[in-house]
DNA sequence: GCCGGGGTCCACCGGTCGGTGGACCCCGTG
DNA sequence: CACGGGGTCCACCGACCGGTGGACCCCGGC
């Protein structure tokens, strides 16, 4: 099962046992890839790439406790030459915003078929970035119009409005004037292209600005 | 690889490269349970069981195509002796009863322990009915209240507004006035436990009545 | 210093929404 | 048949929301 001493060392980090065997079972076959540890949650990636310096974190985002994001982060911190690539269900335009920025270099989804996985994996470990088709049509439009983040304030006004609250209400909540949460709002209508609250929310939702829990 | 005559047969049906190589992997090493076939949509699947008639196919819901539970219909209407075993990351309230109405015996989810997982397939080759704990109490909230099943007609209504429609939009859309558009929402309200549309949309997203594509 | 831009704040209209009251139709039960 | 309940339909208020116009503050650049 282990593999030469050249081989590319890989940790899955997911909290799926039915995933975390399928990632070990594809990539099994490879002799030039070994499997060298498995990590149901952020902490427990973060804690066995400390011990055990892989080249290459297969990382799911959406995991209990430390999320993907943040463990991706810890890693780097302490170990800049490991390659973090994202293996996630999920392609919303926050999620791959947030792991390029926590310093990914590769970003794939579940779906990736067996041969195209293990070259990802390869050309993580050469220092490449490998994004899924889908993704990298996200980012490339994501970069392309900054102007549409969302300000902090902008941010807890839309999740009061998610929340099912009148703009009194959320004004209240937030110490100010139930006007001004209106041209708060409206300032988000504008950047998210929409103009009724309701859909507002709703794109929020799909484009994974805001959470849904 | 293979095992004894007598071993269960299992069908594979996820669009998963991954996750069905970590089923088979998981399965695997059972010396009764073999996995006879791997289903890379729905269409594939119920080929597939009409071809192999399997004891138990683990199936995910959400495929490209015909989705899981279009074929779990398919499949029971031509071996109502076949076991189907949802197998899925989500576990919405809709979700979980659509695959329940469909004819499957048991409803897991992708966190599932490799234990409990090949303990389930091993129930539903017996004939039990095999639930995750969180399906479970789910489950039975449901069907605890049946009241708050939405109409047709209010379903369209409130489609309508999560897509950001007024209510003369949708009135319009729908060849009724404007205020029968309201009524619709109103009843759509006191059964979601609401009081305003925006929340309707989320609560109704949360639960898995509206799709989000 | 001054100017400009981004972020945050607020007051005032017109249209829309949330809520009440009531009508019709269909279908199954007593 | 009569009755009742569920589903669908509609008209009318009061309150709220979407939009405009403008103010303040902070910070960085010329």
């Amino acid at each position: 099962m282990s593999a030469g001493p050249d081989a590319v060392r890989v940790l899955v980090a997911d909290d799926h046992p039915v995933v975390r065997a399928g990632i070990v079972g594809l990539l099994g076959g490879e002799p030039d890839l070994d499997v060298v540890g498995e990590a149901g949650d952020g902490e427990q990636a973060v804690t066995l790439a400390d011990e055990l310096t892989p080249d290459v974190v297969l990382m799911d985002l959406r995991m209990p406790g430390l999320d993907g994001t943040g463990a991706t982060q810890r890693i780097l911190a302490a170990h800049p030459e490991v390659r973090v690539v994202v293996l996630t269900t999920y392609e919303t335009d926050a999620d791959i915003l947030r792991a390029v920025e926590a310093g990914a270099t590769g970003y794939l989804l579940k779906d990736t078929p067996r041969d195209d996985l293990v070259a990802a994996v390869r050309a993580a470990a050469r220092g490449e970035t490998v994004l899924a088709p889908s993704v990298a049509r996200r980012l490339v439009t994501q970069v392309r119009r900054p102007d549409e983040r969302l300000t902090p304030r902008e941010l807890e006004v839309l999740a009061g409005v998610a929340r099912g609250g009148s703009n009194a209400q959320i004004g209240a909540e937030l110490f100010i004037a139930e006007a001004t949460v209106k041209t708060h709002l409206l300032r988000v209508f504008a950047k998210l292209g929409v103009d009724d609250r309701t859909r507002a929310v709703t794109v929020a939702l799909e484009r994974g600005i805001l959470r849904q829990p």
